[in-house]
DNA sequence: TCCTAGGCGCTTTTT
DNA sequence: GCGCCTAGGA
């Protein structure tokens, strides 16, 4: 096998890819050829003839792994591979290793993950007084520093905390009963799998010869110990991060991981790849003025390989309509003169500043994309046919009976479950057993007549569809509908068509998997949705936006970073940390290739209130504002804005011609029409 | 059991 | 401003 690919690497990129044994850290800036070089090494490694079933490479996305597997697999001949490499999300490199060794916590391998959504309607069913965000945080903190509820409640000093201990080990109980499995457990069983059993440890060690991580400023705790056990036998391992890039640790991944590298593994060798071949230069220097307030790093900095290009924009607005038209002039410029929307993208810090975007680009008639907010899987409908197809699956779990026993509405309401319920825990079985072992006069002594029949006709229709899914799981498919009528119940609701539409999505794509994958079991396809969060394609002709945590690894053009005003980037107060924060920042204009815009207002509607706000530390910070560059200080006006005069009230422009720095306007207020010079009036 | 009107309280988000 | 939850009446 030629090994041509490595001429295209410079000589960093290549002193790492051709790093074989022992620990390596690649520190690697924003825009430097990440990917490339981890993916380059794989294929180095299976081309001199490393057995590729050796390499574990793992990530934190389930893009981050299908664009590497690509990009690597372009690289290598796959008719010298008998076994692929192991390429995947740290979270289902654990289901696979527990779907194999389940058992040696003494539970059964047909556990089911349970998503977010779920977590929480758990914890509010265990309690209702504390918020179940704090439980979700602090419950998954515990698990990701490898405390157990015993241990919390030992520790606890505050009654709060007491509190959430005592909740915590209920819901591990619930999980434990249930059979269910959260995120977090997808990755802590395994680690206590491991460290219970010295010999699998090895075992599992030996087996994976060469580990490599990537993004693994965002690794927490748990996912380093993990490592640890992988790398025990060997200490070959290669992480690859970037110590500016470091911007979850809300949810528990830990900077030191990164900084603290070189002392948790031996004899670490380090790589710096400062060379970015994204950006502009200028946008660069912008990058690296901001990241330097930070003291908490390595000191990298990030050396420009592009020309200068065009200065970064600020712009001043009244408030979120004029920056959102703002923005709108520039992106229908851009594409007049010939750029793809699909080179476009706005960020922000926080998502509920997309709405008045959103509003304009209606207007506008422009197509957007909005990345984040719900995903396909965790809309209600969906979530209801997955409970369905795994309580067809899996008769213990009472979580996803309890979601559904009463969709479509067949008049068995919140008293019946909490009898059922109270009845399966006297009886330590699940309700799916008690419903199908009791007959009807045994039933009805617990749930009354009515609800007897109509709980026995439902799990009718229930085991005659288990039988249906032993056949075929086609024909399964086909009478399930048929059966329950879950389409059909959304018929004449409102925003019922596009819930049908997801639900024929869903079966269409649940057929399909069934076709691609005949040997796999519906309880396969569950698992393998749980971990997927469908990313909707790329290639849609339309401009982008999202928060700057979702836009990490991606890049665009053109770009405008929106919301910059203190308290909304950064966000200040309880909690919040000023140096993860400006880490955002750096992510943030790090996306932007060609030009970048960062625009701040004056004003914003938000959470129900108008909030006057001050121009974000971050502009001056990275050298945005002070004087060099054009302040956009005066609005443009035309035919039609809105305008607020202090006197007359709100007019309509009808004339706008330029005088100066301002604009002669003649305005209608009201039906009476005045000439007014336009810093006497305020847009909105 | 179901429906609807009003109160409350909110970062960031992948798996 | 919106979505989620709860209380109270049908």
């Amino acid at each position: 096998m030629s090994d041509n690919f490595l001429n295209s690497l410079n000589d960093s990129q290549k002193d790492a890819a051709i790093h074989i044994d022992g620990s390596l850290l690649i520190l690697a800036g924003a825009g430097s050829g990440k990917t490339k070089t981890i993916t380059t090494r794989l294929a180095y490694l299976i081309s001199i003839g490393i057995d590729p079933s050796t390499i574990l490479t793992l990530t934190f996305t389930n893009k981050a792994a299908s664009e590497m597997r690509e990009r690597a697999f372009r690289m290598i001949d796959p008719s010298m591979i008998n076994t692929p490499p192991l390429l995947c999300t740290f979270h289902k490199f654990g289901l696979l290793f527990l779907k194999f060794h389940m058992s040696e916590l003494g539970r059964k391998n047909s556990f089911i993950i349970i998503d977010n959504d779920d977590k929480k309607r758990i914890l509010k069913s265990i309690d209702k007084e504390i918020t179940t965000s704090l439980l979700v945080s602090e419950i998954s903190k515990y698990k990701n520093t490898l405390i157990t509820p015993s241990e919390a409640k030992s520790t606890a000093q505050l009654k709060l905390y007491q509190q959430i201990a005592d909740i915590y080990e209920k819901y591990e109980a619930y999980l434990l009963k249930n059979n269910l499995v959260d995120f977090d457990d997808l990755l802590l069983l395994p680690y206590m799998i491991l460290e219970k059993n010295e010999e699998l440890a090895k075992e599992t060690s030996q087996r994976y010869q060469y580990v490599m991580v990537d993004e693994y400023q965002d690794t927490n705790e748990l996912q380093y110990k993990l490592l640890r056990k992988l790398c025990s036998t060997h200490n070959n391992i290669c992480v690859v991060g970037d110590d500016d890039q470091s911007i979850y640790g809300w949810r528990g991944a830990t900077i030191k991981n990164i900084l603290n590298f070189s002392e948790h593994f031996e004899d670490t060798k380090v790589v710096k790849l400062e060379e970015n071949y994204r950006s502009t230069n200028t946008i660069l220097e912008h990058a690296n003025q901001l990241i330097e307030h930070n003291r908490d790093r390595l000191g990298k900095k990030l050396i420009g390989t592009r020309k200068k290009g065009d200065s970064v924009r600020v712009y001043e607005s009244h408030d979120e309509n004029e920056e959102t038209r703002k923005i709108i002039d520039d992106i229908k410029k851009l594409i007049a003169s010939g750029e793809s929307a699909k080179d476009i993208a706005i960020l922000f810090r926080v998502n509920a500043l997309s709405r008045s975007l959103e509003e304009g680009f209606n207007k506008a008639g422009i197509s957007y994309r909005l990345i984040g907010g719900m995903k396909f899987y965790e809309r209600a409908e969906i979530k209801d046919l997955i409970a369905y197809f795994r309580i067809l699956t899996n008769t213990t779990d009472n979580f996803s009976l309890k979601r559904i026993i009463n969709k479509p509405k067949r008049g068995i309401g919140k008293t019946t479950i909490d009898k059922l319920d109270a009845k399966s825990v006297e009886l330590k079985k699940p309700i799916f057993t008690i419903l199908e072992e009791y007959n009807a006069d045994e039933l009805s002594a617990i749930v009354g007549k009515k609800n007897s029949r109509t709980l026995k006709v439902f799990m009718a229709s229930v085991m005659d569809l288990r039988e249906a899914l032993e056949e075929s799981k086609m024909r399964f498919l086909d009478s399930f509908e048929d059966t329950f009528d879950y389409r059909a119940s959304y018929d004449n609701v409102p925003d019922g068509f596009d819930r049908q539409a997801n639900i024929d999505e869903f079966y269409g794509y649940i057929r399909d998997y069934f076709i691609q994958h005949p040997h796999l079991s519906l309880e396969d396809f569950l698992n393998e949705i749980a971990l997927d969060s469908e990313n909707s394609e790329l290639t849609d002709q339309a401009v982008s936006m999202m928060s700057i945590h979702s836009s990490k690894g991606l890049e665009y053009k053109h770009l405008f970073i929106i919301g910059l005003e203190e308290g909304f980037f950064p966000i200040t107060g309880d909690g919040s940390d000023i140096e993860e924060e400006r880490r955002l920042g750096y992510v943030g204009i790090t996306r932007a290739m060609d030009t970048l815009t960062m625009s701040f207002v004056h004003s914003r509607f938000y959470k129900g209130k108008r909030a006057t706000l001050l121009k974000s530390r971050f502009l001056s910070e990275a050298g945005l504002i002070k004087g060099s560059l054009q302040l956009e200080k005066h609005s443009n006006y035309k035919k039609g804005d809105l305008v607020q005069h202090k006197i007359f009230g709100m007019g309509r422009v009808q004339k706008a011609t330029k005088a100066g720095k301002d604009y002669k306007l003649t305005i209608n207020f009201g039906g009476q029409r005045r000439d007014i010079l336009s810093s006497f009036v305020e847009k909105i």
